[in-house]
DNA sequence: CGCGAGCTTGACGTTGTTCAACTAGAGTGG
DNA sequence: CCACTCTAGTTGAACAACGTCAAGCTCGCG
């Protein structure tokens, strides 16, 4: 966990969510924020503690991860750039989930009460985080919805379009994730991942070898996902 | 749906969403606005279209019902009084799910427009729904992990739990749902609901026939929670 | 009375978990 | 270089959980 001094200026955070902030009150709000290396596999936000600021990921691929008795569940895998823990706070300010890197990360942490002064100050700020937050509520709704009525069949295949699509951007990736983690994503025993997987290395729909997956058969994954 | 004038001056909604509210912005967001009666199954809201109000539920019990391809899933129960609408605003407006009246209910529309101005003048009053919102998110996540790693078992008795602390706050209810909808609410088939309420039954945890319901052993329940 | 919707039951097959044994690869130390 | 260990991955078989199906039941209502 090395620190820098953040180059704020050319930050995506900047140039997209403080849309319309002055630079003075973002000047503030990174005046004393460190940027820090986060190692494959570090905590970033631990479930639990009381949160005393945001995270903003500049870099790298997360899961949020909620424990539950020794019973791992990941609720959503996000890359940067991202904003980390909107949902803890405003509320009682205890972190429902931990955030792990599953990738080396960047990342610069935010003092939550200048953030929140922020947000009162300025209504298009605001207007932006309460649309990134409910931009979250609405993805979780859909994952919900796919644990809830498919089979580990079409789950699995979600998880997979939706890395393809929304992390790795390509139909040929290098998992980040191991196959019990997958498990923990699908809700299911890390055996039926495999078995899965290997059901649909069968069927000529991927070709998976450890942690190299490449997808052959975008469509009928598609099609799985609707019917399984 | 018969519409009344509404009496929005002893309205709970004012007393505490809106608290710090002027007045005048509060005449002036329920000027136009009327007070609806829904029937046991009507549709308040509905997933796909394009919303224009919000929706204070004033009386009532509702469900956030999900249709995915004629399978329907049940993503919580909740009741009056409480805002409905907020996860589609903000984003492009449209509902995710649809909202039905599984109990009579009294309701008042927010114009959509006039509230998106009144949230953008009033920083309390933006506070207070940007934290109703992510405590949505926030249950929205626990239901999620219930389903993810319970069995049904243990689904049942959340749901249980769900309905006799949050909902009917008592021990003996008079269920609102079919065992149809108990079945979308836990992600199974009623079938499974039904041998489960019997097994619960024979075990001497509940007393079920029909709609109603008597939770004889919570203290069961709760361990059959956590461990299913 | 007869009808129909919702409820109930049990049998059966499918899906998914658990378990136990085995393999592959990475690191460590002599 | 080999032996050892540790972890992640893999496999298949036994077993439990769950969904599907088909039949019968109950109760309210015309």
């Amino acid at each position: 966990m090395d620190k820098f001094i953040a180059d704020c200026l050319e930050c995506h955070f900047r140039e997209n969510l403080c849309q319309g902030l002055p630079a003075i009150d973002f000047q503030n709000l990174f005046e004393s924020t460190t940027q820090i290396n986060y190692k494959k596999g570090e905590l970033i936000l631990k479930q639990g503690l009381k949160t005393k600021h945001l995270v903003y990921l500049s870099k790298g691929i997360v899961k949020f991860y909620h424990d539950d008795n020794g019973k791992g569940l990941i609720i959503t895998i996000d890359k940067a750039p991202t904003l980390l823990g909107l949902a803890n706070i405003l509320n009682e300010d205890i972190n429902v989930f931990s955030i792990y890197a599953i990738e080396d990360c960047v990342a610069c942490l935010i003092d939550l009460t200048k953030f929140k002064f922020l947000i009162l100050s300025n209504r298009q700020f605001m207007l932006n985080i309460m649309s990134l937050s409910t931009a979250m509520f609405r993805k979780s709704i859909f994952n919900f919805i796919s644990l809830a009525h498919k089979q580990v069949n079409g789950r699995i295949a979600d998880i997979l379009i939706h890395l393809s699509e929304n992390i790795y951007q390509s139909h040929t990736f290098i998992l980040s994730l191991s196959r019990q983690e997958l498990a923990e994503f699908a809700g299911c025993s890390k055996e039926n991942v495999i078995h899965t997987l290997r059901n649909f290395d069968d069927d000529g729909i991927i070709k998976a070898s450890g942690k190299n997956l490449e997808i052959l058969d975008f469509d009928r994954l598609q099609k799985i996902s609707k019917t399984g």
